[in-house]
RNA sequence: GGGCCUAUAGCUCAGUUGGUCAGAGCGCACGCCUGAUAAGCGUGAGGUCGGUAGUUCAAAUCUACCUAGGCCCA
């Protein structure tokens, strides 16, 4: 049998490079696809992909996203799910056209249909597919799985059909109406803004700021706040404030809080007016008087009050209105009419009066406000932005230039109480720089309002991590859920289905092309899912047209509008199936979605279309767990923005750190928080966790091929038979699996990365760290390994410590599959693929670990974590005298707290004495000499049983003297304490005894424990230093001379007197250590050798040593 | 203006159901260790736990208000 090494372990930092190597493997072995084919006992596991707008290149964000749906399906895969993962792609929408039209030179849609929509929209699929190519590298070089060959691009045929069929059913539900949004519009360009169109030109402005007058009618009456009543006649104005008057002639109603207080005030500019306004206002009423004193101007918030009334009282009052260019409604009642002051909680006192102009067309509120109190619609704005007609004077006006006009009129007919300039922040249209106005359009809706109940009751089956944006965020947005206005006046988009009769009310939306092409009576092209025979995309859909089958005599044409892309996402459970038209059971298999995942800013975007859809159509969440991302940004905290030129590139990131050390940064802070990145964190993520791994492995080779050991060649070592170290390593692991696979499985991703990282640091600086001996020493001559372990059969003890590391090694890489994966694949390579051809192809491959069971021992973990104190502390009480690990000591005392603690540690008695360096370890019999006591409470247990007097038994414990009281303890197990003339009894375990070192000795203690170092140095003790320090210097040679670790050497060297006597001591054990063979003074050598590295001059406490080394053979 | 989140060491972040000297890493200073180690370990300095008020025997933790920042929506 030929000897199989394991490979060299490259230093340096060669993650970048290995993991591009990682990566051609996976894909000429077909590994992911392997994952997804091979038998899935456990049956399918699903993870929607939402799928990113491809209309820009991928942000550093957009990778923590990616890595965290990567993170999830590797898990379930290795637990035996079937994961099939579908990449998808949104590829329509207002975000892609802007980014077309910007290159385009073009800036409206006057231009866009001057080149041709068919042309643009081709521009458009171009435009997806260069993003498409950039996110898609992106994707596979951290290695995020999924089926990026065979994805879903919402403009395709397939996906554009199976929307329709989504909206066909809707509309068969009665689920899908034509109504009124208010959106902001630019009427010179004709359209309608999305919000982020209008976010990019917001320009502090300058409009007029009017105060109206609104005369109350005759004889009514309002209940006063004192409990009288005010007569509400022609005497007394409502006074609201406004800065577009042009809004004036659609007005229908007044606004008022119902919980805020108003006021009525003598007009101090009109004898005998009173006016309405509002209390506690937190802006001026201004007006202008002219009295003896001139003309001036007053604020109206200091006139007296003459009666106070709430706003609720105020509700139905009664008034005249600015303009009357539109006709009142006919047979309304009384109580429905308008020109009445209605409620609205959005009405506040901290700016304008109180009472707030209602024009329902031109504003969010005021449209609400008139659908709710029944109130008119007068659209007094043409989509051009002129005035109508009925407004005579005024018709044909643009509306802005309106304002005047009706400022003076309004002056003339003495409605307006005050007039003048405001400054303020104000939307302009990003294109054409002209004023937006608020303005309501026809817009066709999804009537999610319906279905409010059932959507917040499925809402609750979700699993939401973290659980507040279920309940929050997500939870409110459903509470106040309004109807989905899906219609766009654009090009590149999933036209809206609808067709309408020229001259009847008929309306037909067909669900699948078929029905289209039967319709409009053609004949369907052979293979209608090419869009090179149909593409259902504008122009060329808006050529179907038939006569309607209703009338007669109308013609049935396509609505404009193109649908909100948000809708092609929300339909990609079925859509990416081509569900219901290509059957394969898909969609059923695939529906809901086990988990989701993306960033917080889904929460109104995907996270919600996907709920609405799957609650609407298929009356089912479509999801059942989802994780919400935080957002990804700079250093400062501040969002990544080209603007501010502080945008990281992911690429740049990869291929200087490696995928997995984004992805563990990625995983190590909290990913559902908001975080601030910077590659130097990315490294600094690297340096705890992959370092100090590799370096493992690293060591674990060296090792392992120096002494030919494989794995399987011996039998197993018993866990009982294993060291101390041992058994505690491998119950380490043991919990690390269980603690891992819990966590994945509750989505706690950061809690997982951080054990992870924990157990690393245990496996590396002190599993391994203490092991070294065992390791280095030759097999049955194992030269100073004290592992706790009686046992006297040094080759066993090698042999469990081989087969301890290599199981740990291993089990990590399955661990680490999900989070690392391509370090993960390098271990097994390394560790297993190297030593066994009937190994899988790849450790994803490979079943996640699970703990058998049969390895338990309640006590070790404590002990062993009481003994790393004990040599943290003996370490810190080196350092504080000066006392290097290299120099032996006699003895170090411990002194407990805890009477218990002598027996934990006993069995790692030489595990200490070897790690402190010294020759022998004692408990202090008299604790005294060392420590004063103090007993302090244990609030958790006391707090319960005494409440208010814990601060006395506090005082009294503190106030006692504590050695006293620790004594009692420990003979009787109690303590009896006076409290108030009450004597109490405190159990041990009710009770904290900490320790107060004595000053003056070489000590270092917590309030637990403490550590007691024998100072006196003995010559022989000095001699075992200097010997320590002479291999040292041997080794550090080797080191230098880049000598192979199983070379033996020759050392000579010139030392003075003492210095050779320990030399002489210790000759045979700074042999081993170094493996040399001979070691002589260099008089006594005889002659030199060519081969032998310079000679060095050092010195070890003050005495003159000086060496050279030279290979042997 | 509304909803949700965040605020803990110079920086990045942990901190269980409230339980009484508040934790890690990085950085800094000093030291140690090293034939796995662009390394590791230890010690030290560094905190009014954003602020104010409250609940409680006890608050980083619960409540209210405020401040700053983020996201979403007006």
């Amino acid at each position: 049998m030929t000897r199989r090494k394991f490979p060299p372990v490259p230093g340096g930092y060669p993650f970048p490079q290995l993991e591009l190597e990682v990566l051609e493997s996976w894909s000429e072995k077909r590994i992911f696809e392997r994952t997804v084919e091979r038998p899935a006992p456990r049956g399918n596991w699903v993870l929607f992909d939402g799928p990113p707008t491809a209309n820009n290149v991928p942000h550093i964000g957009h990778v923590l996203t990616r890595v965290v749906k990567d993170l999830f399906p590797r898990f379930r895969t290795m637990q035996g799910y079937r994961v099939e993962r579908k990449a998808g792609w949104d590829t329509h929408g207002l975000p892609v056209e802007i980014e077309v039209e910007k290159r385009l030179g073009f800036s409206g849609k006057e231009q866009i249909e001057k080149y041709g929509i068919a042309e643009f929209n081709a521009a458009c699929l171009e435009s997806v597919h260069t993003y498409e190519r950039q996110w898609r590298a992106m994707t596979e070089r951290v290695g995020y799985w999924t089926d990026m060959d065979h994805p879903y691009f919402t403009y395709t045929n397939d996906y554009i059909e199976s929307v329709w069929w989504a909206l066909s059913e809707l509309w068969n539900k009665e689920l899908l109406y034509r109504g009124h949004k208010i959106q902001p519009y630019c009427a010179r360009c004709g359209t309608t803004l999305s919000s982020h169109e209008v976010a990019q030109n917001y320009k502090d402005t300058e409009d007029p700021s009017v105060w109206i007058l609104f005369p109350a009618r005759a004889g009514q009456s309002v209940a006063t706040v004192d409990g009288g009543t005010f007569e509400a006649g022609p005497n007394l104005s409502l006074v609201a404030w406004t800065t577009t008057p042009w809004t004036l002639i659609a007005h229908v109603a007044l606004a008022v809080h119902p919980d805020l207080i108003y006021r009525v005030i003598d007009d101090p500019g009109q004898a005998g007016r009173q006016l309405l306004i509002g209390e506690d206002l937190g802006t001026a009423v201004p007006r202008v008087v002219q009295d003896d004193e001139g003309r001036r101007q007053v604020d109206l918030r200091d006139a007296p009050t003459l009666a106070r009334i709430a706003g609720s009282e105020l509700l139905g009052l009664r008034y005249e209105r600015p303009f009357s260019f539109f006709p009142a409604p006919g047979g309304v009642e009384e109580d429905k009419a308008p020109w009445r002051v209605v409620a609205g909680d959005y009405v506040t006192a901290s700016d304008g009066t109180g009472l707030v102009h209602t024009a329902p067309p031109f504003g969010e509120d005021d449209y609400r406000t008139g659908q709710k109190n029944d109130l008119p619609f007068f659209l007094s704005v043409d989509g051009e932005g002129k005035i109508t007609s009925e407004a005579g004077p005024f018709a044909g006006m643009w509306f802005k230039d309106a304002d005047p006009a009706i400022t003076r009129d309004l002056k003339e007919r003495q409605r307006l109480l005050h007039s003048a300039r405001y400054q303020h922040n104000y939307p302009f249209c990003w294109r054409c720089d002209t004023a937006l106005l608020y303005y309501a359009t026809e817009s066709w809706f999804v009537r999610t309002t319906a279905a409010k109940d059932r959507l917040v009751e499925l809402n609750r089956e979700i699993d939401w991590h973290p659980a507040h944006v279920g309940e929050g965020r997500f939870g409110n947005w459903l509470e106040n859920v309004v109807d989905w206005a899906l219609s766009r006046s654009r090009y590149w988009g999933t036209p809206l289905p609808v067709w309408e009769c020229t001259d009847c009310d008929h309306t037909e939306v067909p669900g699948s092309f078929a029905r289209l092409f039967e319709m409009a009576g053609r004949q369907a092209p052979e293979e209608i899912y090419d869009r090179d025979n149909f593409d259902p995309h504008r122009p060329f859909i808006d050529d179907f047209s038939w006569t309607c089958g209703s009338c007669g005599t109308g013609s049935m044409v396509r609505v404009p509008e193109v649908i909100d892309a948000w809708f092609d996402s929300g339909a990609m459970p079925f859509a990416q199936h081509h569900y219901p038209f290509a059957e394969g059971g898909e969609f059923q298999r695939q529906f809901p979605a086990n988990l989701i995942s993306e960033a917080v800013d889904q929460t109104r975007g995907w996270f919600y279309t996907l709920h609405v859809l799957g609650t609407l159509l298929f009356d089912s969440v479509a999801f059942e767990r989802c994780v919400v991302l935080g957002h990804v940004n700079d250093e400062q905290g501040r969002k990544m923005s080209k603007r501010l030129g502080n945008v990281v590139e992911p690429m740049a990131v990869v291929a200087d750190a490696g995928a997995d050390a984004l992805r563990w940064y990625f995983y190590i802070s909290n990913p559902e928080q908001p975080s601030r990145f910077s590659s130097a964190l990315v490294r600094e993520a690297a340096q705890k966790f992959q370092l100090p791994l590799w370096n493992a492995l690293s060591f674990f080779s060296i090792y392992a091929n120096l002494d030919g050991w494989r794995p399987g060649t011996s039998p197993s070592v018993p866990f009982t038979d294993r060291p101390a170290l041992d058994r505690w390593m491998l119950l380490r692991l043991d919990r690390l699996v269980g603690d891992t696979t819990r966590g994945l499985e509750e989505l706690a991703i950061g809690d997982c990365a951080r054990r992870l990282e924990a157990f690393v640091d245990d496996l590396t600086n002190w599993y391994i760290r203490r092991s070294r001996d065992r390791f280095w020493a030759p097999a049955g001559d194992t030269v100073g390994a004290d592992t706790g372990d009686t046992s006297d059969d040094k080759s066993g003890d090698k042999e469990s410590a081989y087969q301890t590391l290599y199981e740990v090694l291993t089990t990590l890489s399955r661990l680490l599959a999900p989070f690392t994966p391509f370090l993960a694949e390098i271990f097994y390579r390394h560790l297993e693929a190297s030593q066994n051809d009937e190994v899988a192809d790849s450790v994803h491959l490979e079943a996640w670990p699970v703990v058998a069971g049969d390895r338990a021992e309640p006590e070790l973990e404590a002990s062993m974590t009481a003994v790393q104190r004990i040599v943290r502390l003996g370490h810190a009480a080196r350092n504080s005298h000066a006392l290097k690990t290299r120099q032996p000591l006699a003895s170090v005392t411990l002194v407990a707290a805890d009477p218990r603690l002598p027996a934990l540690v006993a069995p790692h008695i030489p595990l200490l004495e070897e790690e402190l360096n010294v020759q022998a370890i004692h408990w202090a019999e008299d604790r005294s000499a060392y420590v004063s006591h103090e007993i302090h409470p244990i609030f958790p247990k006391l707090g319960p049983r005494f409440g208010k007097r814990m601060p006395q038994v506090k005082k009294a414990l503190l106030g006692a003297d504590g050695d006293a009281l620790a004594a009692e303890l420990e003979t009787t197990g109690r303590i009896a304490l006076t409290l108030d003339g009450e004597v109490i009894e405190l159990q041990r375990e009710e009770v904290e005894v900490r320790l107060e070192e004595r000053q003056g000795m070489a000590t270092q203690g917590d309030s637990e424990l403490l550590v007691a170092l024998d100072t006196d140095l003995t010559p022989e003790l000095v001699a075992e230093g200097w010997a320590r320090e002479v291999v040292n210097r041997i080794q550090t040679a080797r080191k230098e001379a880049d000598l192979d670790y199983a070379d033996h050497i020759v050392v000579r060297y010139q030392a003075d007197e003492s210095l050779e006597t320990a030399i002489t001591t210790w000759r045979e054990w700074i042999c081993g250590e170094t493996l040399t063979d001979r070691l002589v003074a260099i008089e006594d050598a005889g002659g030199s050798d060519a081969n032998a590295t310079p000679l060095v001059d050092s010195n070890i406490d003050g005495h003159a040593f000086a060496y050279t080394l030279s290979r042997v053979g």
